[in-house]
DNA sequence: CGATCATGCAGAAACGTGACTGTAAAGAGG
DNA sequence: CCTCTTTACAGTCACGTTTCTGCATGATCG
C-alpha cells in the first residue's frame, strides 16, 4: 500500500487518520490510491497497537443446556436491538456472548466492555471482566456486592404497586400473580412488591410460581392459579407468554376477560394488543433500557472512571387495554400493533 | 508472565497451546503460573499473527431509519439465536452488524467470515466482502449473481403449493394472501408460488399487498382481504403477525375461525398454540438454518473452498392447528406451548 | 569413546498498525 | 550569507503473539 502510493508507511497511516503535518495533495492522493486498492487498515493491528477494539459484549443468560434463552422474551430481543443500535452510532459492534466462564470463548476476542443482562449474585464473569479492569454495565441492579461499573433498571416495585392500584381501581377485590420460582432480582423485587401491597390492603396473597424458562410450566401454573378455591378476580402475570396462557386458561374455566377476570402481564409483545379481549401490559421499556446501558458502557470505556456504581432508572409503562378494565373504554378503537416508537 | 514462570516467551506459547517438545513438568508449572496471576493471551495479538480472529458477522437486513428488524419477525431472533450457538460451539462468536456498507463499522472488526440474512440483488456488502476473499454464506438463495460461498434456505414454492393443497383439501374453495410489497426472494417465490397453484386449480387470485415493515399496514391489509366482493374462504398471510391481524379482521367482520374462513400463516411465534382458535402456521425451522448456515460457514472458513455455491435447503413444516381444519380433530389436546425441540 | 540423535528450551523474525523521533529542504529574518 | 524556523515527510520502535530456527545437554549406539 505505502509503495502503491510511492509514500512511507508513516504518511499514509497519518493521511488516512487526519493527523501529522501533511499538504492536502498528499493526504488526497493517499486516499485515492487506498480507495483504489480496496485497502483496509487491518483492525487487529489497530487492537493491538491502540488497546481499543471497539467491541462490546453483550452477555446473556444461561438457562439449562440451551446457550441462552434471547428469544424466550421479546424483551430480550428488543433491548438487544436498542443497544446494538446505540453501540454502532458511536463507532461500536456487540458481540453475543454466553455467560459461561469459559475462558476460551472470552479470551478469544478482545472486548473493550461489556453489557451483562441480569448477572447473578456473583457472578463470576463479571468478576473476572472487572478483576481484568474491563467496564462492566448491566442491565438489573446488581445483587448482593457485584462490582459493575453502573447499571440500568425499572423500578419494579413502583411499576407493581402502580399496576395493582390500576386493577383494584378497576375492581378487582383479590388479585393473583403468576410468578417464577428463580430467584433473579426481577422476579424478587416484583413478588415482594406484590405481598407488601397485599399485607398494605389486606388481602391474602394468591400466587402461583413456575420455572419461568420452561413455556409448558407456565401454561399448566396458569391453569392451577384458576382452579384454587380462592380463585383470584384479577392476575398479574410476571412473564410475558402469561397473557395468552391465561387467556386459555379462563376459556377453560369459563370465565369472562374482563368481566369475571381481569388481566395483566408484563410483556413487549404486540400480540396483546390484538388478542381477544386485548391484554394490558406493563412495558419495561427495553429499547430504552438497551440504549442507556449502551451509552453508559461507552461513557466507562471512553471517559473518566467514576467512584462507585453510576445508577439510572427507567420509568415503565402500563398499557392499558379492555382485559383490565371492566367497563371498556369508548374511545375510538386505535389501530393495532401500533409501532411504539422509543 | 514469562518472566514470572522463569522460562522464554516461546515456552510460554508453546506451554499453553499444547505444541512443541516440553516435558509435562514444564507445562504444567508454566500452566499453574498463568492461572494464578490470571494471565489471559491476546486476542488481537493472536489474530494479528494467525489472521484467525474467530468471530463470525451476522448481517441483518436494514428497514428504513431502523438500523435492523432483528425482532420483527420471531424467526430472526431463532435464527441468530442458533446460529450463536453453533458458532459457540466451534470456538467462534457471532458479531451484529448492519447491512451498510459503510467502511467505518466493518472495517473496525477482524471478522474470519460472514453470515448475511436475506441479501439483496446485488448487495455492496457481500461483493465487497468477497472481494476481501472472506467467506460469505447467506440465509435466503442469492438473488442474480450474488457471489456468495453458500446459501441455506427453504423450499418455498413447494412449502406454499403443500398448504395450499391442504387448506383446498379442508374444504377451501377460493384461497387469499396476503403477501409484501418487497421484492425479496422469499415474498417473490411465495408469491408467485400461490398464483401458479391458483393457475393450477382454475382460481382467480386474491391477494393483499402490503409493506412487511410496516406493522399498522399488516393489520389495514387483512382488513381490506377480508372487505374485498370476492371474500376468500381461506387465507394464508406470509408474514408472522398475520395471524393476528386476519383474527382480529375476522372477529369485526363476524366471520367465525374456521368455519368461515380457514386461516394460515408463516410464523415461528408459540402464540399461535393458544390463541382462539389456534392458528395453523408454517414454520421455516430458523434454528435449523441458523445452524446449517454457521455450519457451512465454519467449513469454508477452515476448510478447503469448493467451486460454486454449496446449496442447502431446509425443509418447512406445517404445524396444523385449528383455524385450518373444517372439522376439528377429536385427538387429546396437546399442552400449549410445548417447545419444538429444533 | 566419539558420533549421532532426541530432548528441552531460548532467540529472533514477522504480523500491520500508531506514536515518536529524525532530518532534509525551503522559507524567513537579521 | 548565515542561522533559525517551519514544512514534509521517512525511520524506527513497540504492541503480544506464533512460528521457525538454533543450540546446548544428555542419552544411545556402533
Amino acid at each position: 500500500m505505502a509503495a502503491a502510493a510511492g509514500v512511507s508507511i508513516t504518511t499514509v497511516s497519518d493521511a488516512l487518520n487526519g493527523k501529522g503535518r501533511l499538504p492536502d495533495a498528499t493526504r488526497r492522493h493517499v486516499r485515492e490510491v487506498a480507495d483504489r486498492l480496496g485497502y483496509r487498515p487491518s483492525a487487529a493491528a489497530r487492537t493491538l497497537r491502540t488497546g481499543k477494539s471497539g467491541l462490546i459484549g453483550l452477555t446473556v443468560t444461561t438457562y439449562g443446556d440451551e446457550p441462552f434463552t434471547f428469544t424466550e422474551f421479546a424483551y430480550f430481543a428488543e433491548m438487544a436491538r436498542a443497544a446494538t443500535s446505540a453501540a454502532l452510532a458511536r463507532g461500536y459492534a456487540l458481540v453475543i456472548l454466553p455467560a459461561t466462564s469459559r475462558h476460551d470463548v472470552w479470551s478469544n476476542v478482545a472486548l473493550d466492555g461489556t453489557v451483562v443482562i441480569d448477572p447473578s449474585d456473583h457472578d463470576p464473569v463479571v468478576t473476572e471482566l472487572v478483576r481484568q479492569g474491563l467496564p462492566v454495565v448491566s442491565d438489573g441492579r446488581p445483587a448482593g456486592t457485584l462490582p459493575v461499573t453502573a447499571w440500568v433498571d425499572n423500578d419494579h416495585e413502583a411499576a407493581v404497586l402502580d399496576l395493582l392500584d390500576h386493577l383494584a381501581a378497576a375492581g378487582a377485590r383479590r388479585i393473583g400473580l403468576l410468578t417464577g420460582t428463580t430467584t433473579d432480582t426481577y422476579t424478587r423485587l416484583s413478588t415482594t412488591a406484590y405481598l407488601n401491597w397485599c399485607e398494605r390492603v389486606g388481602q391474602d396473597p394468591v400466587y402461583e410460581a413456575y420455572p419461568a424458562h420452561d413455556p409448558c410450566a407456565g401454561a399448566v401454573a396458569a391453569d392451577r392459579l384458576l382452579a384454587r378455591p380462592d380463585r383470584p378476580d384479577a392476575v398479574y402475570g410476571l412473564f410475558d407468554p402469561n397473557g395468552t396462557d391465561l387467556l386459555a386458561a379462563a376459556r377453560r374455566y369459563g370465565l369472562r376477560v374482563p368481566d369475571d377476570l381481569l388481566l395483566v402481564c408484563c410483556s413487549e409483545s404486540t400480540v396483546y394488543a390484538t388478542t381477544e379481549p386485548p391484554i394490558t401490559t406493563l412495558s419495561l421499556k427495553p429499547r430504552r433500557i438497551g440504549t442507556a446501558v449502551v451509552q453508559l458502557l461507552i461513557d466507562a470505556i471512553e471517559g473518566v472512571e467514576t467512584d462507585g456504581p453510576v445508577e439510572q432508572v427507567i420509568p415503565t409503562e402500563l398499557i392499558v387495554r379492555t382485559s383490565s378494565q371492566r367497563r371498556p373504554p369508548r374511545t375510538t378503537v386505535s389501530p393495532p400493533r401500533s409501532p411504539s416508537k422509543d
